[in-house]
Parts: structure tokens; sequence; C-alpha cells
DNA sequence: CCAATTAGTTGTCAATTGATAATTATTAAT
DNA sequence: ATTAATAATTATCAATTGACAACTAATTGG
């Protein structure tokens, strides 16, 4: 693998992150810390999730995303259930109201985004669209989750 | 905008997350906390940067980004010097040894990485690359910094 | 020259987050 | 039928992080 490339790379997803940052700047829900709000965020995009696979993935351990999994579904935002098939783990879901504060949220990054792209033409959003896919698919595909749907 | 694209993004920056989680997991450095490590990547890959422009990409508060600065000088992973214009500045670059460190992280993330995309052919690399640039371009590019250098 | 602003620092306290050990309940293995 | 492994929970403590007030030093604008 080329050097340049892997530089680009690197380049690539600190630019991400940094315009992530940027975009979620207006969200900030008061009624979530921040690790709360990757939580969501993560529930939102690969629901149903094991809290195991919460934990695997955003890199907590099992007792912290436990702990907080409970302070998110004391506040409602998510319940857990037991799968029927193996009744140790439990599936993870957003409730309608954490739906809607993850829609909120989401469209508030919507909005800042508008503004970056709001510019571009039609065929420049179809090459971006064809660009995202592309690397999606080729470099950032994630690993099978261990989910059931 | 349509909202498919929209969805497109969003779930893309949230791959991009997850796949640079992943991506890093090797890399735990025993000597930094994860906020100093995020402020050495983005010294990385920005300097030299202002004490001031890293508390507002990173969204740290000054006296929280000045205190973990403190602790990186001391552990001489970074250096602050003053803009000789405006004495009032602080322009910080990481050390040798910070350098030093940020490479080896680099090269355990481009390992992982090798592996996510050593598959890909000549042609498909070509591809990633120019699909990078273009989003890098049009839709990641961040607003300009106020560094100088 | 004198306020006002800007860049950064120090100290302190509370909240969040991380780490570990011990425990329950369920399932898989022998 | 036990034993081992898995999924998750609870409790506890330390470390990190966030927030705020008060401060210094340098610069800008009248």
């Amino acid at each position: 693998m080329q050097p340049a490339l892997f530089q680009l790379i690197v380049q690539f997803v600190a630019n991400v992150h940094q315009a992530a940052n940027e975009l979620s700047k207006a969200v900030q829900l008061e009624e979530v810390t921040p690790v709360q709000y990757k939580m969501l965020e993560f529930i939102k995009v690969s629901q149903p999730v094991t809290l195991s696979h919460i934990s695997d993935c955003l890199q907590m351990s099992m007792p912290n995303t436990s702990r907080e999994l409970r302070k998110l579904s004391e506040k409602e935002l998510c319940v857990k259930s037991f799968d029927p098939e193996d009744r140790r783990k439990q599936w993870i879901r957003l409730t309608a109201s954490g739906e809607s504060m993850m829609n909120n949220a989401f469209a508030s990054i919507e909005a800042s985004l508008a503004a970056r792209i709001g510019e571009l033409s039609v065929d420049e959003l179809e090459e971006v669209a064809a660009a995202i896919e592309l690397l999606q698919a080729k470099v950032f595909a994630n690993p099978p989750s261990n989910r059931k749907d």
C-alpha cells in the first residue's frame, strides 16, 4: 500500500471527525452526556443491538456500558428486551422519544450540512453520493455485526 | 437537498467514526489520556496551531485546553512558542518525541488499514483516492484555520 | 495614555468516565 | 448433572474531564 494513500486516508478521517464536530456543535443535547450521545447515535444507526455489541464497537467496558444504558433507559430514551432464543441477551432499541431526540439531532446536523453542500449542482451531488458509496464499500465497511434482525 | 443524500452522509460519518475506532484499537498509548490523544492527533495534522484554535476545533474550553496542553508539555510531547508578532499567542508543535509517538500510532493504524484495503487492485486504489479527494473538497473541507505557517 | 479586548493561565469543584471485583442468570459442553 | 462459558448487572473507587471565577500579559482602539 502506497504511503501517499495512507496519508490521504488519515487526513481524511481527521477531517471527517472535525467536520462532524463542527456539524454537531449546534446539537448539544442537555439531557445526555457525550458518551450517552455517542451511544444513542450508535443505537440509532445500528438498532437493534446487544449491550455487548455496543461495548465492543464503542470500546467501553461491559459494566460501564450497562450503567450508561441504564441511565438512558431511566430517561426513557431506549428500551431493552430479552432475546427469546437466548435470554442472556438484551436487544436494545430507541423509544419513540429517543427516536425523536435523535431525529432532531440529525435534523440540526442536516441544517449545518446543507450550508456546506448547498452550493453544489445536481451533478456534483451525484458525484458525492457515488464517492461515498464507493468508500463505504471499499474502505469503511464495518465488520459484520453479530446483530440479528 | 435530498433527504436520501443526507441519510447517506450521516450513515457514512457514523461508519467512518466506527472504522476509525476499530483502526485505533491497536494503538492504546499508555502515556496519554483519550483527550490528550485527540489533541496530539489534531496538532499532528494541523501544526502549528494556537491554543485557541485547538480549543475551538476540539470544542474544549480554554482553561481545560491549557491544562491538558501543559500536561503534554510536561510529558515533552509538544512545545509552545510565542508568536513574535503577537506575544499573546502561542504556537504549538509536537516535539521530536511527540512526532515519533504519533508516527507509531499512525503506523499501527496503517497496519489495520492495510488489512482492510490490501485486497484492492491498483485501479480500485486509484478510485478510492479520487473519491476521497472529491469528498474532501466538496463536503468535508474544513473552515480555513486561522493558523499561519 | 487609558479603557477594552484578546490570548492564555491558575485554582477549584463537580460530573463524567474508566477500571476492577464480585455476582446473577442463562446457555453450552462433557 | 455438573462444570464452564457467556451476557449482563451492581457496587465501588480512582482518574479524567468539564465548568466557572479570577487572574496576568499583550494588543487594539480611541
